[in-house]
RNA sequence: GGGCGCAUAGCUCAGCUGGUUCAGAGCACCUGCCUUACAAGCAGGGGGUCGGGGGUUCGAAUCCCUCUGCGCCCA
């Protein structure tokens, strides 16, 4: 069989998908095992698979590989989020183009039907990517949260919620996107710096053509809609104007001055106009001085017919804006316009300018739960990955606010509440929440004693859900939670990990927490891994508008799904934003790479029966133990990473195993010379150690792994590298591992100095060592004089009492070697080096002595340091003394 | 304005509960190699007084305070 030289990811790994998914290997059912459950972040239903899910679901399939190969029962559950705004958006797009119909012409089902029509045809997409990055998930359990059954658990919710006076409606202010005309939750507001102009507006003094207060505002339209002007108590300026009142420019209404202590004196002039409906700090003001509220703006941003100014209504608020100035300027009330820098808030999803405006919406209210939700977290019965995101959660937490999950879509679960048509929309006194429309009527009937009511008499809700309205009930619902509360979630629930971004801990995770005590009586999840955002090298987030997020698909096209699985973990400490470069996914291709020709040389190899001697069989034996021994402390790391979520890790360990002391040292210590066969004992070991190899780093990197495990050996069916049990740690010979790094320290040494005194490689060398207590026990480990030998290039290694002529030293640990080399020696280059060396060393003798001359050290410290610095002591000693001696030696 | 976090090699970052087996990794750089697994490679090397200052301690990159410079969240 012939290997190409390169390794070629793309048909194996389609084709061990396929293998794998086509096995059922990723199918979970309930059984006697220890459960580990996933449920996916679920991504919008409109998304196509970014950098940031790449990260996201490599992490999970790690995590999911790594329990069912500790033989736990894995199960990843698959779906998506019907993002309600997202979805909507792009379905009238799709009508508009594609069907040339629009939105105001169709009925909400109409509309309905062809949302899920868009759904079923462009939806998900997303899903089959992710295949393509070796995702394990059970498809077979994919959800949707527009699913029927879903559908009804977030209804059912939300008359449970009402019914246990937890949700309510209510007049408040909101964040209003003109644009989409819906209600935006603050998480969906991006408020950047932008440039505006500053107002310097007089408000006369009622009774006087010349006085007055001048205050700044940038939005000079929103004055006829003005309560009050405050001023800070503390401010002098104004303290005579206070109880006073001053007349709106242009409509001459009459309004007081107040005092209030929110008002900041620097800004401005000090003086703040009062507009309860269109600010919501000027509302909470207005509610403590119990003005009213005059709202003077519609649904679509447009000045109303609240607006005392007749001339500007029906115009939007820019254009408003724009007249003013002109308007102002000529009734000689504008003082000066100052250009300034503001944030401004705008829609994350139209971008147009958020509008704080007063609204009847429905609210989750949040305090009873989130007390759970913040304990669980403090106490540590829910844990984050890293820690430290408890300390924004609490902080959130603590500041809660009661959640506005009403949205003005049609996209989404509506809302299960029903009017009666006889009562005005602004002013109903009359409110049924119930699952379906039959018992809202009963609720009705009994409520208005009105028995002769029918269905015709109901009008409901227009709106829907926010969408993480639905998606909070995720982990109970993707288990039938809520119908078959004795069924699967039993054994599912709570699940093992989420793994997310956390950018949205407040939108998903910490509601996830508060549906879970809610409804489940327990937590969601044992614990949250954050993962950091992938951001471009310029430290931007990627995304779509800067066109700077390199496409996901091509990435896996060009490098195959390993490669690119260890480009974006091998930086990925969880928390920590990603800084991508392709380099990282050629790194990775690398390492593919790497364990391909190794592949290739241990293939290629002949067998023989036997070692051809007995120093050969002494050699391989030492390095099959040493592998054997080095490998399980290893993996004692790796387990270790794994259970503190430290999977950047426990890669990069396996990643420095595998090609350090695997590849260039164990490999070249067993490798037959030229044409020589391997003894059919190391092979086997080879296989093995090879084999045990790929399934530590299957969960990193699947298809490789797989591809390979099969290539070692013919393999039975069904014995497959993703179903094997992970190897276990054990405890390691550390004596042995001890002395096998110093030998490769000696071997290390030798070849700087063929580099330095540029002797070939190849060219075998004698070399001998001074006799000594701790050269000798190196060298009586079985096998390790013949491995020096063979990797140091050697023809001779003896021990010796005296310096051999015409040699070159060099010291290793407390021992001194001897190298012959037929070359002069530059006398004074070789002593300067000693010398600097000496210098060194008994510098750092010094500051061991100092150390241990200090009597707090020795009598305060642990008896194990202080033996540390015995040892350390007394070897910089045997060192010094070596130097002495080979500079004596020198100058004679 | 309130809160959180970060500053370690040219770059990107590790460094868990204070003790030279912690001053590391990868990339970049320098030197030498097309050695019959791999030049997407091999062998070797240089480079940081761990942001400044102070403190606690026998001992601090690691704990505390402070200053400086960044970043993020909330308002």
């Amino acid at each position: 069989m012939e290997l190409s030289s390169r390794y070629n990811p793309s048909d194996i790994e389609s084709r061990w998908y396929a293998h794998w998914e086509k096995s059922g290997y990723f199918h979970s059912v309930p059984d006697d095992r220890e459960p580990f459950t996933i449920v996916i972040p679920p991504p919008n239903v409109t998304g196509v698979l970014h950098m940031g899910h790449m990260l996201n679901n490599t992490i999970q399939d790690i995590l999911i590989r790594k329990a069912r190969l500790d033989g736990k029962n894995a199960c990843w559950v698959p779906g998506t989020d019907h993002a309600s705004i997202a979805t909507e958006a792009k379905v009238v797009r799709w009508l508009r183009e594609e069907k040339k119909l629009r939105k105001a012409d169709l009925t909400r089902e109409q509309f309905m039907e062809y949302a899920y029509q868009w759904k079923d045809k462009y939806g998900g997409i997303i899903l089959q990517q992710l295949r393509r990055l070796g995702a394990s998930c059970d498809w077979s359990r994919t959800a949707f949260t527009m699913d029927k059954g879903y559908y009804e658990d977030c209804i059912q919710v939300f008359a449970d919620l009402f019914q246990k006076g937890k949700l309510y409606r209510g007049l408040r202010m909101v964040n209003w996107d003109p644009e989409a005309k819906t209600v935006l939750s603050n998480e969906e507001v991006l408020y950047n710096e932008e440039q505006a102009q500053l107002f310097y507006i007089k408000y006369l003094l009622e009774g006087s053509d010349s006085e007055g207060i001048v205050l700044a505002t940038q939005r000079p339209e929103t004055i006829f809609a003005d309560v009050a002007v405050a001023v800070n108590p503390k401010d002098p300026r104004y303290r005579n104007l206070v109880g006073k009142n001053v007349r709106i420019p242009l409509i001459d209404r009459a309004v007081p001055v107040i005092s209030d202590d929110y008002v900041d004196i620097e800004f401005g002039t000090g003086a703040l106009k009062i507009t309860p409906a269109h600010d919501p700090n000027d509302y909470e003001i207005g509610q403590r001085h119990q003005l009213p509220v005059i709202d003077s703006l519609d649904d679509e941003g447009r000045l109303n017919d609240q607006c005392a100014y007749k001339p500007l209504v029906g115009l939007d608020r820019f254009e408003a804006r724009k007249r003013m100035k002109p308007l102002l300027e000529e009734s000689g009330h504008l003082v000066k316009l100052e250009d300034y820098v503001t944030k401004i808030g705008r829609s994350e999803r139209t971008n147009s300018v958020v509008e704080p405006k007063l609204s009847l919406q429905w609210f989750v209210r949040m305090s009873d739960l989130g007390a759970p939700a913040l304990k669980a977290v403090l106490d540590r019965e829910i844990q984050f990955y890293p820690d430290n995101f408890q300390n924004l959660y609490r902080n959130w937490m603590e500041n809660l606010r009661d959640w506005c999950i009403s949205r003005q879509l049609w996209w989404g679960q509506r809302i299960p509440a029903w009017y009666l048509r006889s009562e005005s929309m602004n002013q109903e006194t009359h409110v049924f929440v119930a699952p379906n429309a039959e018992e809202a009527l009963a609720q009705a009937r009994a409520a208005t004693g009105n028995a002769q009511l029918g269905p015709g008499d109901l009008r409901q809700d227009e709106d829907v859900l926010d969408t993480w309205a639905s998606s909070w009930l995720w982990p109970i619902s993707v288990f039938d939670g809520f119908r078959q509360p004795d069924g699967e979630i039993r054994y599912y629930y709570p699940t093992s990990v989420l793994v997310t971004g956390w950018d949205i801990i407040f939108f998903w995770v910490a509601r996830m927490i508060m549906a879970g005590y809610e409804y489940q009586g327990q937590r969601p999840f044992r614990a949250v891994y954050f993962t950091g955002m992938v951001r471009d090298k310029q430290r931007r987030k990627m995304s779509k508008s800067l066109g700077n997020s390199p496409d996901a698909l091509k990435l896996l096209d060009d490098y195959g799904a390993d490669s690119v699985r260890y480009g974006l973990m091998s930086s990925a400490a969880a928390g920590n934003d990603i800084l991508f470069d392709e380099k990282l996914c050629e790194n990775g291709r690398n390492f593919c790479n790497k364990l391909w020709n190794a592949l290739r040389l241990v293939k290629g190899w002949q067998r023989s029966e036997q070692a051809e001697n007995e120093a050969e069989a002494r050699k391989n034996g030492l390095a099959v133990r040493w592998m054997r021994e080095k490998f399980k402390q290893v993996l004692a790391d790796v387990e270790s990473d794994f259970n503190n979520f430290r999977l950047s890790e426990g890669l990069l360990t396996l990643y420095g195993f595998i090609w350090d002391d695997f590849c260039s040292w164990y490999l070249e210590m067993i490798k037959p010379g030229f044409e020589n066969p391997i003894d059919q004992a190391t092979y086997e070991a080879t296989l093995d150690l090879y084999s045990d190899l790929m399934v530590a780093l299957h969960p990193f990197m699947p298809f490789i792994t797989e591809e390979i495990w099969h290539q070692l050996r013919e393999r039975a069916p069904g014995d497959d590298c993703m179903l094997q049990a992970y190897p276990a740690p054990g405890q390691p010979d550390e004596a042995l591992i001890g002395q096998m790094e110093e030998a490769k320290e000696v071997v290390a040494k030798v070849r700087d100095l063929r580099n330095q005194n540029q002797v070939k490689p190849r060219e075998a060398l004698k070399m001998a060592v001074q006799t000594s207590a701790s050269a000798s026990a190196l060298f009586e480990r079985e096998g390790l004089r013949e491995m020096v030998m063979k990797l140091a290039v050697l023809s001779e290694l003896t021990l010796t009492g005296s310096e051999p002529p015409g040699s070159k030293s060099f010291i290793c640990g407390t021992d001194k070697f001897y190298i012959e080399i037929n070359q002069a020696l530059d006398v004074a280059a070789e002593s300067a080096k000693l010398q600097a060396e000496l210098d060194y060393q008994r510098g750092f003798l010094r500051s061991i002595e100092a150390k241990l001359g200090n009597e707090r050290f020795v009598s305060g410290a642990p008896a194990a340091v202080v033996e540390n610095e015995r040892q350390k002591q007394a070897d910089a000693l045997a060192r010094i003394r070596i130097l002495e001696e080979s500079l004596e030696k020198l100058r004679r």
